[in-house]
DNA sequence: TTGTATGCAAACATTTTGCAGCGTG
DNA sequence: CACGCTGCAAAATGTTTGCATACAA
């Protein structure tokens, strides 16, 4: 629960940053073990999620979930910023936001809501899965309203 | 993966399909179970969860994540919309939708996605939560993004 | 030494699956 | 009779917790 404040880095935890930092996809709990136990072979599947879930309070990196109801996903990219979900592949992709303020004005007054912030996912194939003419895999279909 | 076609109405799935249409609120799967058992006491959860992913595929059901990695919640109102979701009570209330179709044109043409929709969800404090001055609940502090 | 971090394993919660029985066309 | 729907229980996931040990200030 504290914000920004500085958090003791232990080898594990900076192995857990590093391996988020260097990811330009959107890890699982599971895969940052996977790459962390690369050069921290020893560490612990609780380890990494409690070190997760440390991160994403010290503001140090964000939780996503992509919409189907699987594992959680982060991204050590912190600053507002939305994705892109590929239907096909499941990969996501960050865009830079566009500017929705205007509506967190409107919605607050008219819910009655004191808006802190929005969660913004866009649906759609990728160029790859496009390409490929690969529909959506898994029970992707008409799954994943928010 | 079947849209819109009528599925075989057994009492059970009359049950679930109530429930979910008398709800106002965004019940969870066990939620819903608890509910549908008033009427159809000996049914099974597995059933609920079959029948909830036959409705959401047939298109008469919407199934959401409000955020939090819990559990997927169910929405009968099949209608494009959004939600706001109070990080005080978790309280998940329906906006009809602002008009973000300019934005996937934009989107869809920087990321090469081709975007069929969107999902957006604010997060804020309810009137009730403001006026209790209760703070978000749980560990909801920089948990959520999408 | 005193408190925190770690690793392991077990507990948990949610959801899916296997399978036998039932009901209906 | 054939087939799909149901209920139960077990399995599969993803995540959290309890606890003893290992570190570090």
């Amino acid at each position: 629960m504290n914000d920004q404040t500085d958090l003791r880095l232990t080898p594990q935890r900076m192995a857990v940053l590093a391996v988020l930092a260097a990811a330009r996809d959107h890890p699982t709990a599971a895969e940052v073990h996977e790459r962390v136990r690369t050069v921290s072979p020893g560490i612990g599947s609780a380890t990494v999620y409690r070190t997760l879930a440390l991160l994403v309070s010290a503001g140090r990196a964000l939780e996503l979930n992509l919409g189907d109801g699987t594992a959680a996903r982060y991204d050590a990219n912190t600053s507002r910023h939305d994705h892109v979900v590929c239907d096909g592949c499941r990969r996501a992709v960050d865009i830079d936001h566009p500017v929705l303020d205007g509506m967190m004005a409107q919605i607050a007054c008219r819910s009655g809501f004191a808006i802190t912030g929005y969660d913004l996912r866009f649906r759609g194939l990728c160029p790859d899965c496009q390409a490929n003419g690969s529909g959506p895999a898994r029970g992707a279909a008409g799954t994943g309203q928010q």
